[in-house]
This record gives structure tokens, sequence and C-alpha cells, in this order.
RNA sequence: GCUCCGGUAGUGUAGUCCGGCCAAUCAUUCCGGCCUUUCGAGCCGAAGACUCGGGUUCGAAUCCCGGCCGGAGCACCA
């Protein structure tokens, strides 16, 4: 009671007579957190974790949290990173087959080799041993309601007609529905639940429905006129895989609570699960697969590595490094809330990889043509880094070099400029634009504040840079070519990786 | 309508479980300065936040209640 009375100083000195060792607690500093949170792990578990996604468009940005996050828990405690395609729905969100490779490849590029693949398609007959075992139980029945029907029932919690047939008749309409004699949506499976729990999205759910589409993959085609959904499969899937942990969006929440029901039926445990929320980058807007996939097939973008796309193949084309995004997503953590980030921070991860690795080059787009009247014809040695020491690139200049349109139009006559690692000089006419040598005495152009600005030789190459904000199209030196599938640095302009070398080459924008 | 999450600087993030080390961490961004024959990097400096209102408490970013804002679920999508 005197206590509280009492100033933090003389708790300290009360502490210290009663409890001493408390004291150094008290006076240790909590340490930040750095990386991901520690995993809720049983002793000497070994964690297996998996990637589901479904590959019904091609992998993006957005998948790399899941790619990233999930492989990271696996390589920090040891044990089994899965991929698996969540592929059950042939016709509304029907797989891309390209997608299943590209899936792989990407993780594999993300260095989060998969210990496991595993198709859902390939495994119905699993699925369908389950839901025999729980219509037996009496836990799952088939229902005819329409969905309209069905969700006035369920909105007013009340069973729906078809709840309280007896496991018999349920198995009798469930071997009729994988034989095929119902029309699609005129039947589904349910998973019964409590039909007057408190929040409708927990309230019966459907487990199987009709489709009667083939499957893209020509191993399954139409073998199956009865396919799971997403909490069934996925419920039955993550604990024929021993799945321990589970790290996914908060959207599937519900999904979990769902699932539980089928947990409990038959007597499993349920993964430890995280969430994560919703992710959207500044730059790029909504991209559904399927406006997409329209657009580049019109031409609107030239694939699906197109550099304007938010595709991981667009981007490991544009030269960002796995690293960078591995870096990216694990400071980003495992938070709930609703994230909106910028493009520049990837972009600063990657260029702190990046910028030690890049030879540079001048590069000069929209270029025109510049005379020196009076130049000597001469050779100049720039070095390929500023600080590593790489070496140095030759270029011969007789009297005339390109420069940018940009640092053209800021000239008059009587500018003194200096052309980056080759001289000082002054402009004599704009049209044509020409000027005359000036010495290349760095003490002069320094006193002068003059201008500098990078060129390019006459005997130089084409280069297209292909970009998220549009293309740019120049002369570049003619050793860029050396450099096919490198980040390179073009001066002043940012850094590309060298996409292809014939007569021209093709550059794709990596960032400033 | 019912239900469930979340809300810390421009953007992310740590701290929230278990109230006092927090006049709040780190990164990025932005703005200055230095350095540099580009840009970037580097170095120095600056700016910038606990959604609001009540309550509990000696003490609240942290616990409780309510509002506001945002997101999600209630699909025969995943």
């Amino acid at each position: 009671m005197e206590v509280a009375k009492e100033t933090p100083e003389q708790w300290q000195a009360r502490l210290e007579a009663i409890a001493p060792e408390l004291i150094e607690e008290l006076n240790t500093k909590k340490e930040p957190d750095k990386g991901l949170k520690a995993l809720d792990i049983e002793e000497g578990q070994q964690v297996v974790m998996r990637f589901a996604p479904n590959p019904n468009g091609p992998p993006t940005l957005g998948s790399t949290r899941g790619i990233v996050v999930n492989s990271e828990y696996v390589k920090k405690y040891g044990g089994k990173f899965i991929i698996r395609f969540d592929d059950t729905d042939p016709q509304t969100k029907r797989p891309m087959l390209e997608a299943y490779d590209w899936y792989v490849d990407d993780c594999k590029w993300l260095g989060a080799n998969p210990d496991e693949i595993v198709i859902a398609s390939d495994r119905v007959p699993i699925y369908y041993d389950y839901a025999r075992k729980l219509i037996e139980m009496g836990h799952a029945y088939v229902c005819f309601c329409d969905g309209a029907d069905f969700k006035k029932f369920k909105d007013a919690k009340e069973p729906c007609p078809h709840r309280n047939a007896s496991p018999e008749e349920n198995m009798e309409h469930w071997d009729k529905m994988l034989a095929g004699e119902y029309e699609e949506k005129s039947a589904v499976l349910r998973i019964k639940t409590d039909i007057t729990h408190k929040d409708p999205a927990l309230r019966d759910f459907g487990a199987f429905r009709i489709v009667k589409t083939a499957h893209p993959r020509l191993e399954v085609g139409d073998k199956y006129c009865v396919w799971p959904l997403l909490d069934f499969e996925g419920a039955i899937e993550d604990h024929e895989l021993g799945m321990t942990h589970i790290i996914r969006g908060k959207d599937l929440m519900d999904s979990e609570k769902r699932q539980t029901y089928i947990y409990n039926y038959l007597g499993w445990t349920y993964p430890k699960t995280t969430h994560w929320g919703r992710v959207k980058m500044h730059e790029f807007g909504k991209f559904s697969t399927s406006g997409l996939r329209q657009a580049i097939e019109a031409g609107e973008y030239s694939g699906w590595d197109d550099p304007r796309l938010p595709t991981i193949r667009a981007i490991r084309r544009r030269g960002i490094l796995p690293e960078a995004i591995r870096k990216f997503m694990i400071e980003l953590g495992v938070g709930e809330t609703d994230i909106s980030i910028s493009m520049d921070s990837l972009y600063a991860e990657n260029r702190k990889l990046v910028d030690s690795v890049a030879n540079r080059y001048f590069f000069v787009w929209d270029p025109v043509e510049l005379e020196i009247t009076d130049a000597e014809p001469c050779t100049t040695t720039p070095a390929l880094h500023p600080t590593e020491d790489r070496g140095c690139r030759e270029i011969e200049v007789n009297n005339k070099v390109y420069i940018c349109k940009e640092d053209a139009d800021k000239l008059q006559e009587g500018s003194k400029l200096r052309l980056k690692d080759l001289y000082n000089v002054e402009i004599t006419s704009m049209e044509p634009l020409q000027a005359k040598y000036l010495g290349d005495s760095m003490e002069s152009m320094k006193k002068e504040k003059m201008r500098i600005v990078h060129w390019s030789p006459m005997d130089g190459v084409p280069v297209k840079v292909l970009s998220p904000d549009g293309d740019f199209t120049g002369i570049g030196e003619k050793q860029v070519a050396t450099e096919l599938n490198k980040v390179v640095q073009f001066e002043r302009f940012g850094f590309c990786r060298i996409d292809s070398v014939d007569e021209k080459i093709v550059a794709y924008y990596t960032h400033k």
C-alpha cells in the first residue's frame, strides 16, 4: 500500500533488498527481434510446411511471400518444404498447364527447392475415400438444394431437407454422383458442422461439387466429374502430408474453423496456423489472370514476362536477384495487417546487391550527333566500375559523338560541357550541333562548373531498353554485347539486364 | 444482415501475449551537407508515428469497453 507513493528509484532499492536476483532482469535491455519470428515448435519436431498455389496463372511477386517465408522457416528449423498444386477446379479457375513448371522453376530460382511436389488432381481417389468415411459416420450428406434455397435455410439456422438423410441414403446418392448420374449444380456433398452456429460462414459447408468439364492435365482429363472444394481438399492434404505449420492469408481464417470440423470427426490434430494480411503493390493495379491472358493474346503485352507485369518471370528477366526478394519478404514478416508496399523498397534491396557487380557503360537514348570540329582522334579508357578494380573499356573517338537529346536541348551557343571521361568542349553552333575542343583539364571543368554528360561513340550499337514505363531506343557502347544475361549500369540512366545481343541489343530495365 | 481479423512516421517493421526499460526500434522514402567525372553507394545531419474517446492503474502503444477506419468470410473459386 505504501509502495504506491514511492518513486521507481525507491522501488529499485527495495527490490534489491528483497530479491536481488531480479535486478539483473530489470537492467537487461530487450533485444529487438530480427527477421522472422520464432515458430511454435514442439521438442525435436521436424517442421513440414507448404506453398499451395492454384496454377491457374503464373507465379507473381505476391506468390513469393508464400514461397520465401514458408521455405525460410523450413531452412531455419530443418524439415520439409512441399509445393502442392491445389488444382481441383477444372472450370472456374482452370489450371494453366505451363504454370506448373513455372511455379517449380521459380521456387528453385528463389532458393526454395521443394522437397516434394504434390498435385491434387492426381490424388482425387484419396479425397473420395475420406468422403465415404465421413458419409458413413454421418458427418456428410448429399444436398440437392439449389444454392439460393440452401442459403435461405442456412441464414435461418435451419437444416435443409437433405441434412437428415441416413448414411445409407447418402452413400447411394454419393455413388450416383460419382457415376455421373446428376447434372452439374444439382447436387453437392456437404460437411455437417453446426447449422445454428452464430457465424454463418461456418454452417454446413460444401465439400464436393459436380464438374463435367475435363481437367486440362492430360493425365487426368475427364476421369472425374466430382471435384473437391478447397476446404476439403486442403484439409485432407494437410493431414496426409503431415503438415506441422501453415502460414497463409487471413482470408482463409474461416477455412481453418471449417476444416477443424473434419479434423475433429477424423480424430486429427490441426496444424499450427499463422496468417498474413493482404499485400498490394503501389506500382501495380489489379491484374486478373483472365484479363491478363486476354491482354497478352491481344498483343498489349509481349507475354507473361513483359516488364510491366508483376510476374516472377518478368521480375527475373529484369534482373532482380532472388536474394533481394528473399530479404525483402523476410523483412516484411507475417503481420495480419493489410499492407501496401512500394517496389522502391525491393529496388533498394536489389541495388545493394547489384551495384558492386554491374559494369558501367554509356547508353544514349534519343541520340543526337555532336561534332567536335577541331578534335584529334583519340582513345579513352573509362573504368568498368567506379570503385571495384575491374579494368577498363576502350572507346575510340574521332570527331563526332552522340549525346542525349535532352542534354542537347539544354545547350546554347557558348555552353561549355564535359564529355564524361573524354574532354571539355564549347558549343559553337546549335544547327548543326557543333563544338570546339576545350582541353581535357579536370580543373577548368570544375572551376567553370561544366555539366558532365555521357555520350556514345559513332560506332556504337543500337540498344533498346524495355521498361515498365515504356521503351527507350538509342546507341550504346559496343562492349555491352559482352554482358549478355548480366546486369549493367547505363550511366545516368539506370540498371538494366542485357537480355539479347544481335545486330541490336535488347535490355530490360531493372531500376534506377 | 450475421461473423471474424486488423489499425505504430510517406511506406514497411520492432515493441502489444506477460503494463514501468518506449520522450517508441530498424529499413526504406523525402530533405539538407560532404564525397564522387554519372547514377547509385558511402559518410554526416534533419524531418516524420502509437486511429479516436472513455475506463482500470501510481503508471497504458501494451489490459477492458465503445466509436471510427480498413480488410475478409458467409461460393457448387482458390
